[in-house]
DNA sequence: TTGAAAGCGATACCAT
DNA sequence: ATGGTATCGCTTTCAA
């Protein structure tokens, strides 16, 4: 309880200084004789004095902190995110805020009252309305992660469509398949939205018709063990899976051999991300690899800069992306076993 | 730009009247006539007025803002956990800050720091060291959340060492399982420590010899795979595999049927948490189920109360766990299918 | 009902 | 080098 009372001015007072000389030596700012430094010194040690943040925020006009608004927490993917976002900006000396919009009505109002209590944020695609990024963005730094800006702010993504093309491709083209189904819901995020527009296209230059639509469901393991029920129980199954992430997969994965069935033998099945456990299921999971931490910290790093003012106007950054063939795509042992880019 | 710039000062000048009035009728505090009330509200609709946090928040002496420190995040049990206390911190009009100690060793220190930041702390447990738990604590409310308080401060968690002792003597006594091994480092997080705890237990309570030690390794999907190839190798494997968390539980699984095993025919395997996934792969798979995101919303609410000041002070709670029998074990089909409490 | 003014805790300018 | 003081934006007595 006792600490945390006491002020400048208590110092100031018990080293018989003024609180301007105490700001002085506690901030390491202009000139401060050996004597006076000692004596304020003494009395911030005996007293375990710490500068309050809210004073020091208001004098200087700053939060110290900066934002992430995500849909909700799901997997690998978003655990890496955070983690990467919370190590930039951390290392950076800005606290974190996090918002999870997850099924809440009201989280526009939310993203914007965040908006007062830090001094950039980044938003992951798709999780507010782009009326409500415009908004924010006259405000505050504003970085999006993942996502399509619409102009309204500088995005940190992948690019998943000429990636998920590219996987797409050696399906059609290396494996000769042709029923092709994509799982994962195009409208659930911009990346799944670029993923299964990215599919489509590869049907499209190589001149063949696609399957009708993608097979809409959630971003979990448990969501690709269902999918993998429906679409492997009759005799017209496909003969190729194509799932938004890897996650999605490993739950496919796991709901085919649930079913006795082989794959890549009976079906093929390819993911998205490449996340630890795609390397060490069997089959081995071909995928795509995508730098999710980097991709985090990019954010972090670019809305850090803007929110610091100098130096040039923050602009989105594309990563790259890495095509993983391994043996879930039917590829045999002596195939390429590391990434390409594409 | 603009809108963010303007102050209660600015409002009151533009209204013709106080900053005090601005203040009451933005606040809904004390007594304003419907005159003045429609003059302020016109002004501040006109300009987008909306009170700075920092000002108010120093003015109250509050954050308005909680904190929540973990490890590190891993699958399922964090995300869980960060939702819950954030969906509840923020129905509770708090905002969250978060910190990842991971292998960071200033952690301490930036743990003390966000102190400063918050009204209230939510530490996992085994995340930071006692004594900085105990000199927080003297500063703003700390709940502990899965850990073991030493006294510094209360603890939400469940009772692992029960539960495991009941899932232990479950494939000890009903399926006759005598080489059991454990897989998760005890020293790696208090709840893992409590559940080898309650391993040994089970064993000294039948009188029986319990093996040499765990098996230490993390707590991730990918950690169960490599675990499952050391243990898997040699004629003498052992005939069940208890595992710290159901991920490392799926992981085992894959790496049990990626050697060609039967389980639970030639390896029975049980998890810990009840994560989405262990009902759905095959053999589902026999755990513990703890409610884990009420568990964070509990440590929420906790300190939520305890920065409100009113009321009993806080005190620890321990939410109740269930056995979940499903197949891994080597129950059969017509076996007890749902949970009973232990 | 309304307004003037005193904080909240820290910083920084301006004299000295 | 040091101190006095205005300032950041808001809330809240205290008078009127």
């Amino acid at each position: 309880m006792g600490s945390s009372r006491i002020t400048v001015r208590e110092i100031a007072r018990l080293a018989g200084v003024s609180v301007a000389t105490v700001s002085r030596v506690s901030n390491g700012t202009g000139q401060v004789s050996e004597e006076m430094r000692r004596r304020v010194l003494d009395a911030i040690e005996k007293h375990g004095y710490r500068p309050d943040h809210l004073g020091r925020a208001l004098a200087a006009g700053r939060h110290g902190a900066v934002g992430l608004v995500f849909p909700g927490l799901s997997g690998p993917y978003f655990a890496e995110l955070i983690q990467g976002f919370e190590s930039e900006a951390v290392q950076s000396g800005a606290s974190v805020h996090i918002l999870c919009t997850h099924l809440r009505s009201d989280s526009d109002a939310q993203v914007l009252e965040m908006g007062r209590r830090v001094d950039g944020m980044v938003l992951l695609g798709g999780t507010v309305a782009d009326e409500t990024v415009r908004r924010l963005a006259e405000t505050i730094p504003v970085v999006l992660l993942a996502g399509s800006g619409h102009e309204t702010a500088p995005v940190v993504r992948v690019d998943n469509t000429a990636a998920m093309t590219g996987l797409t491709r050696h399906l059609l083209v290396e494996h000769g398949l042709r029923r092709l189904v994509f799982v994962g819901d195009p409208e659930g995020s911009p990346d799944v939205g670029q993923r299964w527009a990215g599919f489509l296209a590869a049907y499209r230059g190589l001149g063949v018709l696609p399957p009708v639509g993608p097979v809409r469901v959630g971003m979990q393991q448990p969501d690709g063990v269902l999918a993998a029920g429906h679409l492997l129980r009759g005799p017209e199954r496909p003969d190729g899976i194509v799932c938004a992430n890897d996650e999605l997969a490993l739950g496919v994965l796991v709901g085919a051999l649930g079913r006795g069935l082989l794959v890549p033998r009976d079906v093929a099945i390819t993911g998205f991300d490449d996340a630890p456990m795609a390397a060490l299921v069997s089959p081995p999971l071909t995928t795509v690899r995508q730098p999710v931490r980097e991709l985090a910290a990019e954010a972090a790093r670019l809305v850090l800069r803007a929110v610091d003012g100098r130096g040039a106007p923050v602009e989105g950054v594309v990563l790259p992306t890495d095509l993983v063939i391994r043996a879930s795509c039917g590829c045999g042992t002596d195939a390429p076993a590391t990434g390409q880019p594409i």
